[in-house]
DNA sequence: CTTAGCTTTGT
DNA sequence: CAAAGCTAA
């Protein structure tokens, strides 16, 4: 709590509305449209909840669990950010449709906000509550804060959707990009909303983040492993952004080494939270240079990346469900060959391959992959392998601190070749020719496959031949082609 | 963000 | 005749 409030004194602030601000995944103070809105309407109460989907299928996707154990820390410094600003953050879990009316009245909230999600289940249930909450006499209002660019605000010429790249990310990078907001003012909440959060927490309404359970592991497994190479929450994420320069400068030519800590920012899991809005980056990024700059190539190969995110949210936006229907349909006939075994050989960096166990190795470590190595270690599972790619889509959203709804399943089936705008089949990268490209001093494979180079180290030899796997895969494709015709 | 095979270029 | 460039799948 400010000890100085600048605005209303404890009298005005009790007859002004209070507004129960949902958090989802815009876990921040900074540029968020939906707290600013609120705090100008009056008292805010901060609310996160762990959901699960309702029976009818609405609702997020279940956290995997490293992003459980990202989302409990992240939680932790909004919690404290939000107190700097007199505001109390509150937890429960549970469907969505109960705890919030739950909630609302027993803070005798006026009206609820939140910002946007986008993906449909998401959608259904937010518009599902949208409706019951009027319903019970409140305000509601959804807000932009987590894109560029909303999934409906560029059409191609024949008004649908985009199914490819480039052309969205040319309509797309000629919408302005508005100024982020600044934080909102510190509140002096009215005298009588402790004793309402009090009974709020007595009655069970609401409980405190240890009781969400987010951490279901062992605490100290993580401790050992993804803590040492994170900290989450939108303090630490703002001190990121400072040192945001060092990775765009030369990001057009150093992005794909995975072996440079520098040559990529690692922003995504904040972006995944929203510790960090996109505009805050585009912002960040695009306030030094001069025109004609040479630093500006790097910068926009770097919110061209950027871009891809907003691509994966107008499809996830405008698409069947992106983690069980492929893009093309004709892969519904696509002749896998699921291996439990093979699988997790891959899952354990244990297929003999060096780049591809380097990098599931850094997956398991860390939480985190470099991007190139993800498209590495995606191909090899696909084509090389043959092995099912939801089946990689579903580790990579149990394992990764970023990963998201809609990145998550388009990447993957991007590589797998069954994507809106994937690389022609026949693409299939060769992990060897790709390490010496990339790796060439062996820096990436060495820091988390150090056997790899040892002899008699037990390291596994290659569980596929690459040359033999990639005409398979090929031959695999001829015959989803020909089973289609 | 491929590969293989053929053609062109450079020494 | 090797390296580099082009092209089709």
């Amino acid at each position: 709590m400010p000890e100085t409030p600048s605005t209303p004194s404890p009298d005005q602030a009790s007859v002004r509305p209070l507004t129960l601000v949902w958090f989802r995944d815009d876990l921040r103070v900074t540029d968020h449209p939906a707290l600013t809105a609120a705090r100008e309407a009056g008292t805010v109460v901060g609310l996160w909840i762990r959901e699960a989907r309702d029976t009818e299928g609405r609702g997020p996707r279940p956290l995997g669990g490293a992003t459980r154990w990202w989302a409990h820390r992240s939680l932790e410094a909004l919690a404290a950010e939000l107190d700097e600003l007199g505001i109390a953050l509150v937890f429960a879990a549970g469907p969505a449709a109960e705890v919030l009316p739950a909630v609302a009245t027993g803070l005798q909230a006026t009206a609820v906000t939140w910002s946007r999600r986008y993906a449909p289940a998401s959608r259904a249930l937010d518009a599902h509550l949208k409706d019951a909450l009027r319903a019970a006499g409140l305000q509601v209002h959804s807000h932009p804060g987590s894109l560029l660019v909303e999934p409906w605000e560029v059409s191609t010429g024949s008004g649908g959707h985009y199914k490819v790249f480039t052309p969205f990310w040319k309509a797309a990078a000629d919408l302005p990009v508005g100024a982020p907001l600044p934080a909102p003012e510190p509140q002096v909440p009215p005298a009588e909303l402790p004793g309402r959060l009090d009974r709020l927490h007595r009655d069970g309404a609401v409980v405190p983040l240890e009781q969400l359970d987010l951490l279901d592991e062992d605490p100290r497994w993580w401790e050992d492993t993804v803590a040492r190479h994170w900290e989450p929450g939108c303090a630490a994420a703002g001190e990121a952004l400072v040192g945001l320069e060092e990775s765009v400068t030369g990001y057009s030519t150093t992005r794909d080494v995975p072996g440079d800590d520098h040559s990529t920012s690692r922003l995504s899991p904040r972006l995944r939270f929203g510790e960090l809005s996109p505009r805050q980056l585009v912002h960040a990024v695009s306030a030094h240079p001069p025109l004609g700059d040479p630093a500006n190539e790097d910068r926009r190969a770097w919110v061209r990346q950027l871009y891809w995110r907003e691509f994966s949210w107008h499809l996830t936006y405008h698409c069947p469900p992106l983690e069980t229907e492929p893009l093309r349909p004709e892969f519904r006939a696509f002749p896998w060959e699921p291996d439990d075994g093979a699988l997790r050989s891959w899952q354990r960096g244990r297929t003999g391959v060096p780049l591809v166990d380097a990098g599931m190795r850094q997956l398991w470590q860390s939480g985190w992959v470099h991007n190139r190595v993800r498209l590495v270690v995606g191909s090899f599972l696909a084509k090389n392998l043959l092995h099912p790619w939801w089946d990689g889509e579903q580790w990579f959203w149990d394992t990764l601190v970023d990963a998201d709804e809609a990145n998550n399943p388009v990447s993957w089936q991007w590589v797998a070749g069954c994507g809106a705008d994937a690389a022609p089949y026949f693409r299939v990268f060769n992990p060897e020719t790709q390490r010496e490209r990339f790796d060439p001093d062996g820096v990436y494979v060495r820091r988390w496959v150090p056997e790899a180079v040892e002899p008699l180290s037990g390291y596994p030899e290659p569980i596929v031949d690459l040359k033999e796997s990639r005409r398979h895969a090929l031959d695999a494709y001829e015959e989803m082609k020909n089973a289609a015709s």
